[in-house]
Formats: structure tokens, C-alpha cells, sequence
DNA sequence: TGATCCCGCCATGGG
DNA sequence: CCCATGGCGGGATCA
């Protein structure tokens, strides 16, 4: 599948990203494996104006070109690109990440009516806050698990699962009688019968993400920010996480006014889903797919973005307990006096949960069975812990549940400071690398380069430029040898971690740690390579390998 | 013809 | 009335 790098072709499930295809036929020298050369694909696939500016602006080194600009394109999703490429997925909150809605629009070139969509989409799933009139604030991805925890939980609460199935069984019976029509009444009882007692959704807050500017608040509709949290939930309560637009269209339209569900109605909301979606696209947390039925080909969208997330989570890499602690504390803050939304119960219920979470782990010292970091990895400034993801295949690995599992676990314990440092392991770039051109290193971002490069190897020749972007087997591997935790390399590479318990059933629950121990993920997408965490302490890298530190350790970040 | 989504009119609510 | 915001649907484009 050339536009979908993870494989997700199931039995029901393909791919047909046109856009990428398109793009990619169309500039057909970049290698479209890096994160670079994608948005250098939208950008030379952009309208005329917008690619000309660009190139004024900044890079295009290489002169390449040629691409028929008469056809039409998808801005939306490249005016994201571009967007996201100017704010970082974790913003240093000490920094200015104040974000004005008409320099955005110049910049982008783009009228204010876009941007303000964008903005209802990243701020329904509060990467954004508006600020004040104008003004929003940038948070980036910082939020991002803890707001899909709980849009989780509401699409939960709210039984989105069994309202999907009965509305993908209702769509099915049609299929199979010929007449649509007689359907239509037995079809409005039911959906009243699954309505009925459904409250009205809300748009969900997050603590700590108050939302200032009530003048602009006091409008009641925010359909977009609404309908862009129910969608996201949609895909969090069902599995496998595919969702079809049509179903999705259905489901936003019955919660709207139970009574009309007209055509035109279900059109609108078809046209607004793919604006979200384009949003969420854009942030890699959906793909376009295709479900296939008797009656031919529907779109849908599946979930690519983190599948299992803490109730609460730090900001990754400077792990605080302060964080955990204002978190729970701002959930059972008093409600406030003048709120714009409403304050869901599910907050309060995930308070709790984390204050017994925290509970146990900080008051249960030495149960064997509730293990925390800081039991097994005795405290003193050599005891970092250095975390290895492999076969990560979510773009953002910050966002990856295992990393954000271990993150919160770490920033839960009371006992141990943990460094936590990570590695970027790309498989999408080493499945695709028969015969494509590795691309310069300049082409590569910022946090790629932070992440990956290894200072030993000068990245000149193309085979070791390729190899930054695909250091992952092989030097995960290679370390972990060294380590002796693995035995053998290559795809089939047999993982000798110690076979505890504890690591067998490591999720969900709390992670086992030990001196030396790997925990396993399973993957619930279809992901054809095992993902995997390896926890080490500091101690023991050291002692093990020299060889080790520096291409691991030292230099990859 | 269905999928996709650009474009901008116009309602809304505050000042 | 002006302004910021954003709901909404016509209709263009493409496969």
C-alpha cells in the first residue's frame, strides 16, 4: 500500500488516500517516507500562489517542480501541515505559544473563515485554548492523551459502541431487502428507542484549559467542537477502530434535533465530518480507508493515533508529580461560578480513579503485585531510567500509549526521578526502502534529527542518510544485544526478556519493572510488527557495553 | 454518480 | 452599526 505506510489493508480495510497518491505520482523523486518530504509534497501539489510563496520563503533547494497546478487540491490538509509545522507537539509552556488568528491567516494566506475551523477541531481535542478575542493559546499534543481518555469515557457513558452496531446492523438489513423504503418508519422508531434518555452532549472540558473569552463563549451552537469530540470518540469506542462516514453522519444527526433527518441534513453533516477529518488527518490521528460491503465501497476513516492512554498524564520528559497532583486537584476543584461548558461527570469519576491510583502506589511499598517503578529500581542519581520504544508504528511517539503508560507510571512514583529518553523507530521507512531514493538529510525535521541521528555516523553517503531514517532495527537490535537482552537480529528477532509474570500481562495495569526487564506490547490495529518497550536502568547500560552508550545513549538525543 | 470540500453568505451576540 | 465567530449549504471538481 503505497500511501499507507501501516499496512491496514484487512480483509475489509483499503486504503485509498487519492491525495497521497496523487501527490506521490506527481513528485515522484522525493521519498515519500519522511515526515519532510510529505509536506514538501503538499506544498509542491498546493495552489500556485501558495507554492510560489513558498518558495520565496524558504527551501526548495532541489528546483524541482513541474506539477500541474491547474487541478484542484486539498488545502485543508496542507494548510494544517503547514500550520503544525511552526508550533512543537509539546510546547515549553514557559514560552510565547500565543497564536493570533490573523497572522495565521496571512500567513497561510488563507481567509479567517478557515482558520476558525481548524481551530474548533484542535480545540475540541484542547491543542488549542482561545485565549481572547483573536488569541489562542498553543498546547500542542501535551493535552492530547489526557482529552482522549476522556472523550473515551463519554463515548462510553453515551454508548456510542452499541448505537454504531445497531445503526451498521439497521444498514445492513436495508442491503439485504431491496426496498429502502419501507424501512423508513421501523428505522424512526428505532433510532428514537436508542435516543431516548440520551441527554444532550457537550462540549468536554479539560481541567486546567478554562476557556477565557466568555463573550465569545456564550454562543450556544459550537457544533464543529462538538460534533469533532463525538466523532473522536466514535472511533475510541469501537473496534476495530474504523468508523464510516455515513454511520458517523447518522449517529451526530440523531443527538442534533431528534426530529429532522432529512437528506440535506445528513449531507451537511457529511461535509462537516470530512472537515474534521481533515483536521484529523492532518494530526495522524485518522486515515481514509474503505469499508467494503455487498453493495460496493463506503469511506471511513480509521483510527492511527494512540490506542491506550493513562487517566492522567505528565508532560512526557520532564515527568512531575506536581502535574499528576494539579490535575486531580482541578477536577475536584469547586465548579467554577461562570463556566461556558459543562463540566462533564466523567471528570469527576477520573479524578477519583487517579486519586486511587496514586493512592495505591504511593502507599503501597512492597506489594509484589502492585509494582511502581520505584520498588525495583532502588533511588540515587545513577538510577535513571532510559526507555526504548521499537516498532512504534504511530508517527508521534510521544503519544504512543506505551510511552505515555510508562510516563505516567514513572511520574507516579513518589521514590524515583526518572529520566525518561526515547528512540525513534520508523518502521514504515524500513518496510518502503526497496529502491527509493534516500532522501538528503537536510530534508529531515528538526525532531528527527534530535532524535535519531547518531554523531558516530556522518550522514553523507545516501546509504547513511537512509540509515537515519532507519536506524531502528538494526541498531535497536544491535544495542540490545549488546545488552543481552535479545537473542539473534533481523524481523524475527527472538526476545529473551525475563519470562516473569508480571511481564507477561504487563497491560493493562501497572508496568513490571526490574532491573532488566522487557515488557511486550500487543498491538490491537493491524500492525504487522510486534511493538515493544525495553525499560533499562541507567546503572546497567553503563556496565554492559561501551559500545552501547554512545550510539544509544549519548548521541541519539 | 458518489465522494469530496471550497467558498462565502449570512445569522448571532456583544459592544 | 461594527466586529468576531461560525453554521451551513450550493455547487465545483474529480474519479
Amino acid at each position: 500500500c503505497v500511501n499507507c505506510y501501516r499496512m491496514t489493508c484487512g480483509v475489509n480495510l483499503h486504503c485509498s488516500n487519492k491525495a497521497v497518491l496523487t501527490y506521490r505520482r506527481e513528485v515522484g523523486s522525493v521519498d515519500p517516507w519522511t515526515p519532510t518530504s510529505n509536506l514538501k509534497m503538499l506544498i509542491s501539489a498546493a495552489s500556485p500562489d501558495i507554492r510560489n510563496r513558498e518558495k520565496e520563503l524558504c527551501m526548495d533547494a532541489d528546483g524541482r517542480g513541474g506539477v500541474d497546478s491547474t487541478q484542484r487540491v486539498e488545502i485543508n490538509p496542507f494548510l494544517l501541515y503547514k500550520f503544525l509545522a511552526r508550533y512543537p507537539d509539546c510546547p515549553n509552556p514557559g514560552l510565547n505559544n500565543d497564536i493570533c488568528l490573523d497572522d495565521v491567516a496571512t500567513e497561510l494566506n488563507v481567509e479567517r473563515r478557515r482558520i476558525y475551523d481548524i481551530m474548533n477541531v484542535l480545540e475540541s481535542l484542547h491543542m488549542v485554548s482561545r485565549s481572547a478575542k483573536n488569541r489562542y493559546a498553543w498546547h500542542g499534543r501535551t493535552k492530547l492523551a489526557q482529552t482522549l481518555a476522556i472523550l473515551k469515557q463519554v463515548g462510553e457513558e453515551h454508548k456510542y459502541g452499541q448505537q454504531m452496531q445497531q445503526i451498521r446492523q439497521r444498514l445492513l438489513d436495508k442491503e439485504f431487502d431491496f426496498d429502502g423504503e419501507e424501512k423508513e418508519n421501523a428505522e424512526e422508531v428505532e433510532l428514537e428507542s436508542t435516543e431516548q434518555g440520551q441527554k444532550e452532549l457537550f462540549f468536554v472540558e479539560l481541567p486546567g484549559v478554562e476557556f477565557k473569552a466568555a463573550s465569545v463563549n456564550s454562543r450556544k451552537d459550537k457544533s464543529l467542537r462538538v460534533m469533532s469530540q463525538k466523532f473522536v470518540m466514535l472511533f475510541l469506542v469501537s473496534s476495530p477502530r474504523v468508523v464510516s462516514l455515513d454511520v458517523a453522519a447518522k449517529i451526530l444527526i440523531g443527538e442534533d434535533q431528534g426530529a429532522d433527518r432529512d437528506k440535506n441534513k445528513f449531507k451537511t453533516k457529511v461535509r462537516r465530518l470530512y472537515d474534521i477529518a481533515n483536521v484529523l488527518r492532518s494530526l495522524k490521528l485518522i486515515e481514509k480507508v474503505h469499508v467494503t460491503e455487498e453493495r460496493g465501497k463506503k469511506p471511513a476513516f480509521e483510527w492511527v493515533g494512540p490506542e491506550e492512554f493513562p487517566p492522567c498524564v505528565s508532560t512526557p520528559l520532564v515527568p512531575s508529580r506536581s502535574s499528576v497532583e494539579n490535575c486531580a486537584k482541578n477536577l475536584f476543584s469547586s465548579p467554577g461560578t461562570k463556566r461556558g461548558f459543562t463540566r462533564h461527570p466523567s471528570l469527576i469519576k477520573m479524578a477519583k480513579s487517579i486519586q486511587d491510583d496514586r493512592r495505591k502506589i504511593n502507599s503501597a511499598p512492597s506489594s509484589p503485585a502492585k509494582t511502581s517503578l520505584g520498588q525495583h529500581i532502588k533511588p540515587s542519581s545513577e538510577d535513571n531510567v532510559v526507555l526504548f520504544l521499537k516498532g512504534v508504528m504511530t508517527p508521534n511517539v510521544k503519544s504512543h500509549p506505551a510511552f505515555l503508560q510508562v510516563i505516567h507510571r514513572a511520574s507516579t512514583s513518589r521514590q524515583l526521578r526518572v529520566t525518561v529518553r526515547y528512540m525513534l523507530t520508523s518502521d514504515r521507512v524500513t518496510l518502503s526502502s526497496t529502491g527509493s531514493k534516500a532522501s538528503p538529510a537536510q530534508e529531515m525535521t528538526p525532531t528527527n534529527i534530535r532524535l535519531l541521528k547518531p554523531a558516530a555516523a556522518s550522514p553523507n553517503t545516501t546509504q547513511q542518510a537512509h540509515q537515519l531514517h532507519s536506524p531502528s532495527p538494526a541498531i535497536f537490535n544491535f544495542t540490545l544485544q549488546n545488552l543481552g537482552l535479545i537473542s539473534g537480529s533481523g524481523p524475527g528477532s527472538c526476545f529473551s526478556a525475563p519470562q516473569t509474570p508480571e511481564c507477561a500481562n504487563a497491560l493493562p495495569g501497572p508496568l513490571a519493572l526490574q532491573q532488566r526487564s522487557m515488557v511486550f506490547f500487543k498491538p490491537v490495529s493491524p500492525v504487522p510488527i510486534q511493538q515493544s518497550v525495553a525499560l533499562i536502568s541507567m546503572q546497567q547500560v553503563r556496565s554492559a557495553t561501551i559500545n552501547v552508550q554512545p550510539v544509544c545513549l549519548t548521541r541519539f538525543w
